[in-house]
RNA sequence: GGGUCGAUGCCCGAGUGGUUAAUGGGGGCGGACUGUAAAUCCGCUGGCUUCGCCUACAGUGGUUCAAAUCCACUUCGGCCCA
């Protein structure tokens, strides 16, 4: 397992930083397979492409023979990351951390080699951790160390609560990584702090340091925060096809590059290729943007699903084309009023929702525009309502009789 | 433990007795423009079959014809002192 040139280019696709590359170096050159750590705290069943900037480098370090140890943190996760965040963060229960860490690894498996893995819970050593390891442990950090990082800092500095148990956090996580002998941790660059403390604890009790190796943090669809569920941002790993594709292909422009990089094995001398084509007003912004898309899609779906995905795409948006599938609502035969009817369909939040939908002149049912709140509709068979170009519901008359 | 300041709608943040469902910004949604992008512009953004009614400014009680605004207590938080 020598380090050629391609290995090492495969291998630093997209990272931010490496600590420190001659580490790294020198342990791939060991020609053995290396422990590589990926902790995560099952707080956010659905897994979404920002978590999958990770687990494809994980997959390959995977595919040139190393192994992949998957710390589950049931116990961290009861603590809670305080990683860019700027409030304490709720704190899970036992029971709903393991009933998550399942529905993580289901998806986690989409892209990881399951049979190059190995899954930890952190529960199997801190559960047994007495009172005197927790105070040693956090005997190796002082306050001005921890008040360093700029998350805790801001809170501190703007007057946000920072709770105690937030300092265990990144020592709990420095512990995990003595415990398994990592050699290299992956994260997010918003890691850092937390990984190089697996480096020092590890260089306490004499072992070899592990490599701290980040990687960006993937922007969300508004093209402005990183990419969260709370944020609302996301394009998830179960999302159908159909909606992974028109989320990948409305993304802001400036996007598009570091998606390709990050989540694609576009080779990037193609990419900047096409990149400078796009600048140069040679190819349509659009093409490249269908490119990545397709390619996504087809990572999840297999390159049939892609293909429909975007022929229906297309479909839809170059005419007044209806989409295929629509969701469908029963209601009963007769006069109906229409603001009820968007509530029904999913289509409003509440009657008042329907009536303003209503005002701005975005109803229509059967095609044909309502412009009266107190509008009421003929229900016969089957009929379309719709709110503005994308959302769409179809009525469908439930037979008093049957 | 003592002192002091604070808690407003999804978020930030005005408002300090009465045209107040509550200024403004952000976000979100709908529309125009466009490339299904960005930028810009316009409208909407508590509930109710709505020219009206109801519920809301941490919680509970009180003062008043009238409170988000005044008082008391409670809960939570910041800062200073220990």
């Amino acid at each position: 397992m020598s380090i050629d040139l391609k290995t090492w280019e495969t291998l630093t696709r997209g990272v931010t930083e490496i600590i420190s590359e001659a580490e790294l170096k020198a342990k791939l050159a060991k020609g053995k397979p290396l422990n590589i750590k990926l902790g995560v705290d099952p707080t956010a069943p659905d897994i979404h492409l920002g978590f999958t900037v990770v687990m494809r480098k994980l997959r390959q370090f995977q595919d040139l023979g190393h192994r992949v140890i998957l710390i589950v943190g049931d116990y961290t996760a009861t603590v809670g990351d305080p990683s860019g965040k700027s409030k304490t963060r709720r704190i899970l229960t036992h029971a709903e951390v393991l009933a998550n860490a399942e529905t993580y690894k289901q998806q986690f498996f989409k892209i990881v080699d399951p049979a190059k893995t190995e899954v930890v819970y952190n529960g199997d050593w801190f559960s047994k951790m007495t009172f005197t390891e927790v105070t040693n442990l956090m005997a190796q950090i002082t306050v001005a160390q921890m008040l360093e990082r700029e998350d805790f800092r801001n809170r501190y500095e703007g007057g946000q609560p920072i709770s105690l148990h937030e300092f265990l956090y990144p020592m709990m996580q420095g512990y995990d990584s003595v415990m398994i002998e990592a050699d290299v941790e992956l994260g997010g660059t918003d890691q850092k702090f937390n990984v190089l403390r697996g480096r020092e604890l590890q260089r306490s009790v004499g072992k070899e340091p592990q490599v701290g190796m980040f990687l960006p943090i993937l922007l969300g669809t508004d093209g402005r925060e990183k990419m969260s569920k709370s944020l609302g941002n996301t394009i998830g790993v179960n999302d159908a096809p159909q909606d992974m594709f028109h989320k990948l292909f409305t993304l802001p422009d400036a996007l598009v590059e570091s998606y390709f990089q990050l989540l694609t094995d576009v080779p990037l001398e193609n990419l900047s290729a096409k990149l400078a084509q796009v600048t140069a007003g040679e190819i349509h912004p659009n093409l490249l943007k269908e490119e990545l898309a397709k390619n996504i899609v087809a990572q999840y779906h297999g390159t049939d699903a892609a293909d429909a995905a975007a022929q229906e795409e297309k479909r839809i948006h170059s005419g007044q084309a209806i989409p295929s599938n629509i969701p469908e609502f029963q209601v009963s035969l007769g006069s109906q009023w229409v603001p009820s009817l968007l509530v029904l369909a999913g289509l409003a939040k509440s009657n008042g929702d329907g009536r303003r939908f209503i005002e701005g002149g975005s109803v229509t049912f059967d095609e044909v525009k309502i412009t009266d709140p107190k509008a009421q509709v003929e229900v016969t068979g089957t009929h379309l309502l719709r709110v503005g170009k994308r959302n769409f519901a179809r009525i469908i008359a439930l037979d008093a009789a049957s």
